[in-house]
DNA sequence: TTCCGGATGTGATAACATAACAAAATGCAA
DNA sequence: TTGCATTTTGTTATGTTATCACATCCGGAA
């Protein structure tokens, strides 16, 4: 999915949700949409640098807690750095497969995915599904 | 399983692989076995510390990387800590379960888990599974 | 207008991790 | 057993990631 596709999407889903797309985090969210690849927060913060000298760790770092709570933007664990989410508000259930030759992330929708052999009486409130490996193009 | 019996099955995996468990790196296995939940690596290095004045944070980043690739401790990736394996060497497709209450980790060992939906022709080299919530006593 | 709450600015620092090189220990062949 | 290569550990420095605490700004309700 291209950056203005996820823009418009997210930009629908906040008025539709009451939630507030302030510019800064609008700004946020366009610089991790256009990556088409895991970013770093440290990266974010010198891209809105140049044109916000102000802009210090804080300011990204709000933004994407942000963003990640309002499920526009997923955060990869494994390599400390964000992606958005292609579908506005499907965030929650996100498994990604993360191609390690060309960094392209590709996210599936799972319904509760990973818990085959889920212990019993353990209530999952929030899952971390990352696969890391080399996608069809990459073989 | 306690750290005994974990260590044990560490000594006996390492001489049957040929793998070198040091002093050292059993000294922090054992700390990271003793523990019962994730410890972070600098809470590994202050207890080295106090018997080995010497240790900085290379020491015990490389025994963790070492442990990690034997297959005895796993890195829980959302938490930047480290759990014991309890069975040495199937380390590689764990999925854990970690209680937020009372920081227990459930290790499950799944035959390649999660990948309901892979993409096709993604290849799989190494995956990341990890569930948050609460457990069956903690509910 | 005044107050309030959410958002952002600001400086400092905490927490996590690795690079690069030196020294010591270990295993092994001659 | 000596010498050499390899692995492990020590050491200094620094890089990277993330948060705290408090100040300021700004829009809307009273």
């Amino acid at each position: 999915m291209n950056a203005p596709d996820i823009l418009e999407d997210a930009e629908r889903h906040c008025s539709k949700t009451g939630v507030r797309l302030t510019p800064l985090r609008r700004r946020v969210l366009e610089l991790v949409a256009r990556a088409n690849a895991p970013v770093k927060a440290y990266d974010l913060l010198s891209q809105i640098d140049r044109a916000n000298a102000s802009a210090k760790p804080p300011t990204v770092y709000r933004a994407l807690d942000f963003l990640i709570d309002a499920g526009l933007v997923h955060r990869v664990e494994a390599l400390n750095a964000f992606v958005a989410c292609p579908q506005a508000g499907h965030g929650h259930a996100a498994v990604l497969y993360i191609c390690e030759a060309c960094t392209k992330v590709t996210e599936v929708q799972g319904a509760r995915p990973g818990q085959e052999h889920k212990p019993r009486s353990f209530t999952v409130k929030r899952s971390v599904i990352e696969h890391y490996g080399r996608c069809a193009n990459c073989q």
